[in-house]
DNA sequence: TTCATTGTTGAACACTGTGTTCGGTATCGG
DNA sequence: CCGATACCGAACACAGTGTTCAACAATGAA
């Protein structure tokens, strides 16, 4: 299982929520995690390597597309993804919030473009659009996704349910899409 | 005037676009300015508050919330906004992409935070809403702002007119906002 | 138990970058 | 010409990174 891999990742993850990522430095993470210094080299290359290391942690499971019916309603999986999220909330905030390193952060909303690529391909959105309006229109969703991640994991909004961020989430982005996709989507009203 | 902080200004921006913000280091700025070490710690307290010098050079005339008439069409001033910065593509790109310090890009968010805090109130939208929904719209706004100025500066996407970028704006942004508002807005079609 | 493997340790080191200090030089208005 | 101000650059102390190495500990298989 390796006990050290292990403590490094959660001094790691403690620090960067106590400082963060900017702010730690490898002797930091060492010293939290009562490890020598070259221990922390045969395990890791540098801070961004054990970075990368967490974010592996942080796997989507059941969201990937092939799961998906084509009867589905359109985006019905930001439920899920939110829900996901936020049961591994501090590990988020660790990895992938405006405080981390953005090589991280990159990575995150990589993987969620993909999501949201799948999704755009599966509502035939590609007949209709070319690739350049296509990729505004996934830059848009994740983006707004992330932001309302970004929202939600500061201290003040912690304690909203998932499914009232979904439903936040939902009513300023979905209008959007609906447009320009030129599609009917179930909206939520009000806020 | 100040030659040697006007040197040291346009060194670290075209370094910033060249290799992004993280990668400048001081020696880096003061070879490329011709200027003194000792000279640099003279003008600036260090990197970052080069940086901030930069950014105040991006002033946002004219469009401050006081020009604004009670008639005239909601957030009618993006277009304004975009090609503005559009002007300034160079100072925006180096001080408020995703690839400058962090710190610029908060104060910039910052700023247009207020612009829409003040739009919002003049749409006396706060009638409806309390404080925390309307954070929630403020952060929408502005958030996507800034997102497709990222995409706007984007090697690939440079060429564009602002008027193009600022109609993918309102036709991703305000449905959305219209919805939540319960206000009717002129809606530009398809993208 | 013995032995080899594998993981761990911490001190020492070279290196890069930061921010300060200070004596000396250039420039320019009055 | 004087003096103020701006600039220069070498030297320094400091913090952090990533590497190296000889020694030590733990584990498990024969």
């Amino acid at each position: 299982m390796g006990k050290t891999r292990k403590a490094l990742k959660e001094a790691l993850t403690d620090l960067i929520l106590e400082k963060g990522y900017e702010g730690v430095t490898v002797q930091d993470i060492i010293d939290r995690a009562d490890v020598g210094r070259s221990t922390f080299y045969a395990h890791f290359i540098d801070k961004d390597d054990l970075l990368m290391a967490i974010l592996a942690d942080l796997e989507m499971p059941g969201l990937d597309p092939s799961s998906w019916k084509p009867d589905d309603p359109a985006f019905g999986w930001t439920l899920a993804l939110f829900r996901h999220f936020g049961s591994v909330k501090r590990l988020f905030k660790a990895v992938a919030s405006s405080q981390s390193g953005s090589v991280a952060r990159r990575e995150t909303t990589a993987r969620l473009e993909k999501l949201a690529q799948a999704e755009l391909s599966r509502l035939k959105a590609a007949r209709k659009l070319d690739a350049f309006r296509l990729e505004t229109i996934i830059r848009f969703v994740v983006g707004t996704f992330i932001g309302f991640m970004d929202w939600w994991m500061r201290e003040e909004n912690e304690h909203l349910p998932a499914e009232q961020v979904d439903h936040a989430y939902r009513s300023l982005v979905l209008p959007g899409l609906a447009n320009v996709l030129e599609l009917e989507l179930e909206l939520p009203k009000s806020l």
